[in-house]
DNA sequence: TAGGCATAAATTGTACACAATGTAAAGATA
DNA sequence: TATCTTTACATTGTGTACAATTTATGCCTA
């Protein structure tokens, strides 16, 4: 992991995502600054630049003092990421069924298959850290970049809130939805792909144990009321 | 302004983003480290953390080795940052709705008449951050703190978009869009609220001059075609 | 005069030393 | 033994020196 190249805190970042959105880094974990600079092989500098720009994403906590730790996020921030990816992905994945090119279908069938492949060998995390990408893809696809950077935060955290709420262990949802979707994309489909949209992330929230919070807001069941 | 206390970097954070927001800062306009850490009377590590972090906003753009400027929004990030207050801000305002309090009102009301007199005082880099900050209250209402950083975020970059493509100038809209939302709110009328703040955004939205952006192109050969 | 080149100045990027703080260990007292 | 205090250690926070890079200046040439 130590390449005698110059890593950049980019890269860091990237990394240290990676292995959180996968579940290698579980909510809770410490990250040492020594140890990280020890791991990439670069100063402290970088090793810190690297921990904020992930706090900023709500990926680590940083308490003063005391060092940066894998965000757990509360019942009521896990509800909050969920309405929030509500009011976004359903529209933007409208909007992306209306620009989808052959070449986009190609790779999300492509990621479709990884993702199969990756549930077959048990391999949970890798297919949890893909299934978030298929969402990133159709933001992507929607030619939102603002909007996709939101996203890319909400499902990190999505990842986090899996990780400390999900309710059956080890059974991952191997649901048809990504599937019907990339259907309504290849259509241009605009409404169905809302639709879809919208059931998918109803049915993720319904595997949560988040049900106890359940005091006012947004109730994401009005939000996704179809 | 160089308080002799320990000032930290989430203090210079608040000052600068202010600045921005009033468009004393104008896009475009460089931030030196030297020259922001004289003026708050600290080192060029903590400036130097404060220029990132409004960095992750979009507020600044920092480019390698050149330095921070007050960013610039393209046209197509124009747009993006209103349809992506439009997915926001219409669902945020009616939540807030079924859960104002009569404190919340008297603080909508305060900030209003602020607004009315910075208008009438021709501070009008005031009365648009007096603005952006009445929008945010509504998503504190909705007690959405997620969506209330996001929200945070979009304001000030709608700040920015407004910079530079405000149609006529100086004349900043004294519309009674506000106050008819807080009516709304008084009445716990969600969906009121929420068609209310539709129009607001369409309103401010048809106001700027982005309408020649067209999605993608942008040719320079097109563009210079006659 | 205009343009290009070399040099100097200014500015940002990084590493490191030390200070401030928090944490664990050892000892003392009851 | 249990609890508190003290001490030593480990870790994070900040200032500063220096390196890398960009920007400005002055000089030369056509």
């Amino acid at each position: 992991m130590t390449n005698l190249k110059n890593i950049t805190a980019e890269e860091i970042i990237e990394q240290l995502s990676e292995a959180v959105n996968e579940h290698r880094l579980k909510p809770g974990a410490k990250l040492r600054e020594d140890e990280v600079s020890e791991v990439f092989g670069v100063s402290r500098t970088i090793v810190r630049q690297a921990l904020r720009a992930m706090a900023f994403d709500g990926l680590l906590t940083i308490e003063k003092n005391r060092g940066a730790f894998v965000s757990k996020p509360t019942l009521k921030e896990a509800n909050e990421v969920f309405q929030a990816r509500a009011l976004l992905e359903p529209s933007t994945a409208r909007a992306a069924a209306e620009r989808t090119s052959h070449a986009d279908i190609a790779l999300l069938e492509r990621h479709i298959k990884e993702e199969h492949e990756a549930i077959d060998r048990d391999q949970s995390g890798l297919a949890l850290k893909l299934s978030g990408e298929f969402h990133l893809i159709i933001a992507r696809i929607a030619d939102q970049q603002t909007i996709e950077q939101f996203l890319r935060q909400l499902i990190s955290r999505s990842s986090l809130v899996i990780a400390c709420y999900w309710k059956r262990r080890n059974a991952l949802c191997e649901s048809s939805a990504h599937h019907n979707l990339v259907e309504a994309l290849r259509n241009h489909d605009g409404p169905a792909a809302e639709d879809l949209m919208k059931g998918h992330l109803l049915d993720i929230y319904s595997q949560l144990d988040l049900r106890e919070y359940d005091e006012g807001s947004i109730s994401l069941r009005d939000a996704l009321r179809r």
